[in-house]
RNA sequence: GCCCCAGUAGCUCAGUUGGAUAGAGCGCGGCUUUCCUAAAGCUGAGGUCACAGAUUCGAAUUCUGUCUGGGGUACCA
């Protein structure tokens, strides 16, 4: 239900009457919003106060004249005038009613409309490297991406997504090379992935022992610029002890010495450590400037080097099987998976083109685009000829165009990239892809409990199957507690028990992952997600089994389902009038969660309707067996409750159970 | 240096794009179980919305400056 576009549409003829500018009508309207003063309104009109000076009259008078003009009998219980000339409007509890009855009527859409202009949206998210184990990095965008997917398709929407795999890039070079050189045969026959991950560790490590030594020597030169800035700092505040920008000089000063030192002394502790292990050692001296021979590989694959060519197609689909595998659990599904290597045979046309628009030029050896604002161009081809992520993504985007034609291009990626982007799509402009609204929909770091960005540091990778395992078994301790488990009448079996640990566990990663603001950063804590009270999933999903619960009950009792199904839904109290609104909000809560691709909105939205559920049915009993009329009218809140906790938990890729 | 983002309760975070007395969870104090699952509910304490100006009927929200933290900044993605 469009309980504001009705609302506000009741409003319009009334403020045109002052407001002829179409963009100021509707800025009037959109401060039309559901009320944050439940105990005063349901919806508030903040129309008058804005008004008196065009008017020239007291925002009291305005509100009254709108009060007098506006038609909304059918609507609301009352309209009243508060405050300074807020118009508070208090729905009619049989409107609401019948309006709850329509939606539970209809369990699949919930007498949600689809879109009246239906739009083609493109999403990439997930994407990671596949030749590298996947993180707890990569969920962020899987979830989010997954679930903004999923609103658009309810709202209506075409939604297309794409899994834009990193298959191509230096990664593959890395495990050639351990390949050829490094490769255990036995443990490859026996599990593929793990011995290619194995390989890209050692790869890694060694190209990280010998930069730390060739960088050694830089650092130490930075930190004695560092201590002389520093000394130069202190002895003109000595001159001058009055200047409070010196003194602040010198604070910077003291630490970017310091973080000079740390990054230093970093670097001494790792070739120290390494340079122990005497096998290591070995390795690296017999395979000298690593990574110049690892570009090497890359280069030669993308140059079509046979055996390369012939390796690469024989990691891929392991990889990809593996990366699968993950999705599989997480229950989430691509439409299309375009890797990178499907636009490499593109990458030179869309570099000439740019040169032959003169958008590219020449720049110290490298093909670059140079835009305003910015100091550093886009790269499109390096100095020896290779292409660039940026390269790849503008010839995505001009296949997407080509395929798709979409309205709407989002990119679910970390907000780190959000200047490759910007450039990104100054360039995509500038080719022509002036229809397609583009939007970086970033999300803050993935934050590790030390504050720093969730890596993979070689040798110590979080794997994230093994994440979703712990969350799991986490699940497992609360939701199959021996003790919680005696007070029931109702006996789990193994099966249910596991299928619950299962689905409440992934729920609780994906719903902290979703729960936060997208934009900001967020730290990582395990031992809190799982945690099972408060703002969680399990909550959630715990209001729902106690709808089904109570649902199961009135059956036994002889309640026929068909009954209630159809007898009348009355609103009396406060709590059921508060539910009952608040249910009546899922649609416009939707729409609203797209206008910035928030799925936080949805979280905080069905966290609210729990606990309007969780306060209803400790307060009134839903089954009262004297009074037959309330408890089937009562039957149909809590049957639509769970309906509508379930269909916001599946728009965030969120499964429920019927017992927990 | 330049550019971007953030700073809200002890901690973790919301805050419907400028609306009424700034909200949750966790933690801390108190209360509620003959009653549909107490994984619950009710309730109390806890705030200079980093700081200073400006804009206007009205600012956590917009603008300017300052402080603090994070990120990015020419051939990684």
């Amino acid at each position: 239900m469009r309980v504001l576009s009705l609302i506000r549409s009741r409003f319009s003829p009334v403020l045109a009457t002052w407001l002829t500018e179409p963009n100021a009508l509707n800025a009037a309207l959109e401060r039309i919003v559901p009320s944050r003063e439940s105990n005063l309104a349901d919806y508030q009109a903040n129309v008058a106060m804005p008004l008196q000076k065009k008017l020239g009259k007291p925002p009291l008078a305005i509100a009254e004249e709108i009060v007098s003009k506006v038609d909304l009998s059918d609507i609301c219980e009352s309209v009243t005038i508060a405050g300074q000339g807020y118009v508070n409007l208090r729905l009619s509890p049989t409107w609401l009613a019948n309006c709850l009855m329509q939606a539970h009527a209809d369990p699949d859409r919930l007498a949600v409309a689809p879109v009246a202009t239906a739009k083609t949206y493109v999403i990439d998210y997930s994407s990671p490297n596949v030749a590298k184990p996947m993180h707890v990095g990569h969920i962020r965008s899987t979830v989010i991406g997954d679930s903004i997917t999923k609103i658009l398709r309810f709202l209506g929407h075409k939604a297309i997504s794409d899994n834009h795999l990193g298959d191509w890039g230096t990664q593959f070079g890395m495990i050639i090379y351990g390949y050829k050189n490094f490769r255990d045969d036995v443990a490859f026959a026996q599990a593929p992935v793990a011995e290619l991950s194995r390989l890209y560790r050692v790869v890694q490590r060694i190209i990280g022992f010998q930069d730390a030594v060739a960088n050694i020597p830089k650092l130490e030169l930075a930190f004695e610029k560092a201590q002389q800035k520093l000394a130069e700092s202190k002895a003109k505040s000595a001159a001058a002890p009055q200047d409070k920008k010196l003194v602040k000089e010198i604070a910077t000063s003291a630490r970017q010495l310091e973080e000079a030192n740390d990054e230093l002394e970093k670097a001494k502790a790792s070739v120290e450590e390494s340079s122990q292990d005497s096998d290591f050692m070995v390795r690296s001296k017999q395979h000298p400037d690593l990574g110049q021979r690892v570009l090497k590989e890359t280069a030669k694959l993308h140059s079509g080097d046979a055996e390369n060519l012939n390796l690469w197609e024989a990691f891929v689909p392991n990889c990809k099987d593996e990366i699968h595998s993950v999705y599989t659990r997480l229950n989430i599904q691509f439409d299309h998976e375009f890797g990178e290597s499907y636009y490499h045979d593109m990458l030179p046309a869309i570099v000439e083109d740019l040169l032959a628009r003169s958008l590219a030029v020449q720049s110290g050896g490298a093909i670059c685009v140079f835009l305003d604002g910015y100091e550093a161009p886009m790269i499109v081809q390096k100095q020896d000829g290779a292409y660039l992520y940026s390269t790849t993504d503008i010839a995505t985007a001009v296949f997407r165009e080509r395929e798709f034609a979409p309205d709407a291009s989002l990119y679910v990626v970390d907000h780190r990239q959000s200047e490759h982007f910007q450039k990104l799509f100054d360039v995509l402009r500038k080719i022509g892809l002036i229809h397609t609204e583009l939007k970086h929909v970033e999300f803050g770091t993935v934050l590790g409990e030390d504050g720093k960005p969730f890596k993979t540091r070689s040798g110590t990778v979080v794997g994230l199957s093994s994440m979703l395992d712990e969350a799991v078994s986490g699940a497992w301790d609360v939701v199959c507690d021996p003790e919680r488990l005696q007070k029931s009448d109702y006996v789990f079996t193994e099966a249910e028990k596991r299928h619950i640990a299962e689905t409440v566990g992934l729920g609780a990663i994906k719903y902290a992952d979703l729960s936060h603001n997208r934009t900001s950063n967020y730290v990582f804590d395990m031992k809190k997600m799982v945690q099972l009270q408060g703002n969680t999933a399990a909550y959630i999903q715990y209001m729902y089994a106690r709808t089904r619960s109570i649902l199961r009950n009135a059956e036994s009792e002889g309640i026929e389902t068909d009954k209630w199904n159809s007898a009348p839904l009355v609103l009396s109290e406060t709590l059921e009038l508060s539910l009952g609104l608040q249910l009546l909000r899922f649609e416009d809560m939707l729409n609203q969660s797209m206008v910035e691709y928030l799925p936080n909105v949805v979280t905080e939205y069905l966290y609210e309707t729990a606990k309007l559920f969780a306060s209803f049915y400790v307060q009134h009993k839903v089954l009262t067996p004297d009074a037959m009329d309330t408890t089937m009218s009562r039957l149909r809140l809590t049957d639509l409750t769970g309906l509508t906790l379930r269909k916001g938990l599946e728009l965030l890729g969120i499964g429920v159970v019927e017992r927990m």
